[in-house]
DNA sequence: GTATCTGCAAAAGATTTGCAGCAAG
DNA sequence: CTTGCTGCAAATCTTTTGCAGATAC
């Protein structure tokens, strides 16, 4: 379980890291540490700054991946969970996720081109949901 | 010229207005308020906060779009320049602007499959420039 | 034991807002 | 004139940080 994946990055084994990733595992979408906070409420007390750092922490070992998406926030999901984009309704928030990643073999391209060692990329779609459109 | 532009839309037509619209047309790249602030500076003076409220202004009536990088901060551009994607160097921050845009037609097929009436996307590539890898 | 975590409160950085005065139409 | 624009300072929101006490190993 968690406690591995934490030894294995060197990280002291805590209780709170460990409903952090349980959470992030669970629920298996991008959230806010605000989100994680409210989740983890019930279960333990944490402070907010305790979640940011060990998010913080978690991201560096490349364990959680972050990305700000357009609404200023930053989102948290699990590495091996990534790689999948999302579509985001402007209207009520909703959020598809897109399974295939149509950008592999772009990138492949525009690293010949320009010579960079791309090491990544942040894509997100919006719109406005079926449901929101007939209001 | 900015003057009709600001008519057009019913926004009074003021010298400060004109002067952000001319440099977001000169430059013709995607810059935060700051860096707008700075490039008003020799020529007349304008508070930070009205460099914002225009921005909001102007991105209301679509002349200005707004977009949020993954180091945080909104960028802003004129419209007629957008849609255009950036390739951006994580360590000296140089930005290579991507010609032509890759999402169109996947747009057109999420758009079938999922309902959503999609209006935008946001997409961002990261890697290390040519120069920074030889160091 | 000691290096690493954590809580708290304070700080930071970007952006927004209330209010009173100013300027465009 | 009067509606909308601007400056200033204060407020907001999210995220980060300093420090002192607590915990994992």
């Amino acid at each position: 379980m968690e406690e591995n994946l934490l030894k294995s990055m060197d990280l002291k084994n805590t209780k709170k890291r460990q409903v952090i990733l349980s959470i992030l595992k669970e629920y298996n979408y991008a959230m806010t540490a605000e989100e994680i906070y409210e989740k983890t409420k019930p279960l333990l007390s944490m402070s907010v700054s305790t979640i940011y750092r060990a998010l913080h922490t978690l991201s560096d070992k490349n364990i959680v991946i972050k990305s700000i998406r357009q609404d200023g926030k930053s989102y948290y999901q699990l590495q091996k969970y990534t790689h999948k984009h999302h579509l985001v309704c402007t209207v009520c928030q909703e959020v598809i996720t897109i399974e295939h990643c149509p950008l592999e073999e772009l990138e492949q391209k525009l690293a010949v081109q320009t010579g960079y060692q791309i090491t990544g990329h942040s894509l997100e779609f919006f719109g406005i949901c079926p449901n929101c459109t007939k209001k």
